[in-house]
DNA sequence: ACCTGAACACCGTTCAAGT
DNA sequence: ACCTGAACACCGTTCAAGT
């Protein structure tokens, strides 16, 4: 169904090719994002997507600068540092949320290329205010960045098991820890459908980025 | 050079498998962990994993089980709420961080089996005690043990570009970062070696590990 | 109970060639 | 400049069969 008809076949290009893998992700997970199968939705040989792409791995960067690309620069304001700094995680947030399959890279090229450098400079630059030393701050932005990166990616089996099965899936699960012994395991019982939806909630996202900052806030400086 | 000889041909279980895997894992990446791969390192043809495991999906699962059985779980003791968590999520750490290829399959089975069940039990006990409702307590303790995973995945590269090539590419990240316009990027130029460097050294974990629980402490009950 | 052998439908990628 | 075709070395997995 995702397949292009012959007669709609435009040209192919890097940005045409990322995407439908971005869409394709979307759909059915990273593990669907195929030089083969990107080359069958295009209705093209495989062998024409190294045109575009060197490898594979480069196609991958590409899915990472776009996803770094599609952040949001949040407007400049003279806010102190930790909200500055949760606007900044947010606006990185809201960009990976739309693609949990393909958040996992947003990484690979953060330190390459203009706007992920931009983010890091930012990131650096927040927490140098928030008196961190520069061996600190790198610490703390790299983990800060790599967290909200989790946040998003985490969510498990994102979209691909066919929506139905999914929440079949869910269910089961849920079932499972709800009979386990509630003498041994009292707060897994409870909590059983919690622990296993809460990760696709919004407040989920929202709460935890505030655990990071308020995580910054209490860090020792030094 | 892996490769077992045939002499030294011991019985196939699925210790000796989970064990071999978790060697290449280590060696190799999480990526060369194959079932013909395994076999072969056995001396034995691929199908014979179907024997021990019913599928691939079931050799990760028990590559998870293992994980979770090597974390040593912190003697008792009454010290606040928050020691305690810091001594769980450390305990968690430090049995990860031998495996950072594997760490990302920690969650799958952590709700499933007896020893991560209980861990995920102490988590939302402690959790309780610092005085966050249930449902809170459930998203603030999922997002911790994702978070100590990212702690241990997120070293980049972790060891199976042979050593030589991985130190070289380092070399060749910082030289890139240290080459950018110190006008436009001054801190991220300054760093350019912590960047590159910074999430294998020890500080990084205990200081995230640290951000990790100051977070919680920082976040409103209710 | 434990393993083999042949086969199938997939991968990424190289190399030479077409237009 | 952009794409095809055949081939290679890999995957996971099924099914029938051996001991």
């Amino acid at each position: 169904m995702a397949k292009r008809s012959v007669s709609t076949r435009v040209r192919l290009s890097r940005e045409t090719i990322v995407a439908s893998a971005v869409a394709l992700a979307d759909a059915e997970g990273l593990e669907a994002v195929t030089i083969r199968r990107l080359a069958q939705e295009h209705g093209v040989t495989p062998m024409a997507m190294y045109w575009h792409f060197s490898d594979k791995d480069s196609l991958l960067d590409g899915l990472s600068d776009y996803l770094i690309a599609s952040v949001a620069w949040p407007e400049s304001s003279d806010a102190p540092w930790d909200e500055q700094l949760h606007g900044l995680l947010e606006a990185f947030l809201v960009a990976l949320r739309p693609h949990p399959a393909l958040a996992a890279l947003a990484l690979r090229r953060i330190l390459v290329a203009e706007p992920g450098l931009r983010i890091a400079e930012r990131v650096l630059d927040l927490l140098r205010q928030a008196g961190f030393a520069t061996e600190r701050a790198v610490e703390i932005g790299t983990f800060l960045l790599c967290s909200v990166i989790t946040l998003v990616a985490s969510d498990p089996t994102p979209a691909f098991p066919a929506g139905e099965d999914h929440a079949a899936m869910k269910r089961q699960k849920t079932a499972a820890l709800g009979a386990l012994p509630p003498e041994t395991y009292p707060l897994v019982v409870a909590a059983a459908p919690a622990l296993v939806n809460c990760r696709a909630q919004d407040g989920y996202f929202a709460l935890n980025l505030d655990l990071l900052v308020q995580g910054v806030l209490g860090l020792s400086r030094g």
